[in-house]
DNA sequence: TACAATTTTGTAATCAATACAAAGTTATGA
DNA sequence: TCATAACTTTGTATTGATTACAAAATTGTA
C-alpha cells in the first residue's frame, strides 16, 4: 500500500518523500475525510520528527496537483478526501461524522452550472442527523 | 424594506431589535453572500454603536431559526445568504465572487441522499474561474 | 417605579492555518 | 568525490475569523 501511494504521487507529478507518501497512504486507506490535525496525530508515532507544518504543506501540494480533494462541509476545519471520484457527502451535525453519498448521475449534477463558468470543482453537501444519533435522546 | 425585514423576523420567531432588523434587511437587499465582517462594515456608519459580536450573535440566531442560510463554499470565512430557496453557488477562485446557480430540478438534487440520513440542509457548490477573470492574463 | 429578562457591547481568548527562515536532504555536474 | 544548487522539512511566530464572558444597556411586566 505504501508502494501504491508512492506510485500515485509520481503519476501526479509529486516528488515522493517519506512524509508525502505517508500522508497520501493515510488518505488512500482511511475513508474518514480526516482533518490535517487528525492526519498529523495518526502519523506522528511512526514518524516522530514529523511537523504539523509539513502535513499542511503536503496536503496543499496534493490538492494543487489534483491528487486529493478538499471538503468545505465543516466550516471550522478543512477536511481531505483521497477518493477523487465524484460523490456527495453527508455531515452529521450531532456526531460530526462524514459519510459518502453515491451519485448515480454525476454528469447531471456537474452540468447544472452554466458552461461559461468554467467549473473545476463540484461539491454536493448534505447536513442532518445520522440514524445512530437520531435514536439517541435530545431529538 | 426595513418594514419587510421586521415582518420577516417576527414570522421566524425572532424579536426584532434595531440591530437584528438591520442585519436581516442587509441580507434581503444584498445578494452578494456577504461575510459577517462585510455586514458589520456596511452597517457601522449607520449604527455607530454596533459591535462585531452583535453581528455574529444575530447571524447565528437567524441561522438557528431558519431565517437565513450559511454557505460553506469558502473555507476561511462563513458566508450568509438571505435567499433560502434552493439554488447552487459558484465561487470564482480568482476574484472570490459568489454567484447563484439556478437549479431546474431541486427535488432531484435533494433526493440523492438516502432518506434515512434525515437531511436538513443541502448545498451544491461549484468552484472555478468566472468569465471576467478568464479573459484576464495569467490563465 | 422596581425588578426580571433579554440584548448589546468590548475585551480577551481560542485555534486552524500560514509566513518565514533556518536546518536538513536530494540532485546535478565538474 | 566534492561543491553547489534546488528542494523539503521543521519549529516558532503571526494572522485572523470566531467565540467566551461579563458588564452595561435596553425592554418587558407587575
Amino acid at each position: 500500500m505504501t508502494e501504491q501511494a508512492l506510485q500515485y504521487l509520481v503519476e501526479k507529478g509529486i516528488k515522493p518523500s517519506v512524509q508525502r507518501v505517508a500522508v497520501m497512504e493515510y488518505l488512500l486507506t482511511h475513508k474518514t475525510h480526516p482533518t490535517a490535525d487528525e492526519i498529523f496525530s495518526a502519523l506522528y508515532p511512526r514518524i516522530p520528527t514529523l511537523s504539523r507544518t509539513t502535513v499542511y504543506n503536503t496536503l496543499n501540494r496534493l490538492v494543487e496537483q489534483g491528487a486529493i480533494l478538499t471538503l468545505d462541509i465543516d466550516q471550522k476545519k478543512t477536511r481531505y478526501d483521497g477518493d477523487i471520484s465524484f460523490h456527495g457527502h453527508f455531515l452529521c451535525k450531532r456526531c460530526g461524522k462524514i459519510e459518502d453519498v453515491p451519485v448515480v448521475n454525476p454528469e447531471y449534477v456537474k452540468g447544472i452550472a452554466p458552461r461559461s463558468l468554467n467549473v473545476t470543482d463540484v461539491q454536493l453537501l448534505y447536513k442532518g442527523i445520522c440514524p445512530a444519533c437520531s435514536e439517541t435522546k435530545n431529538n
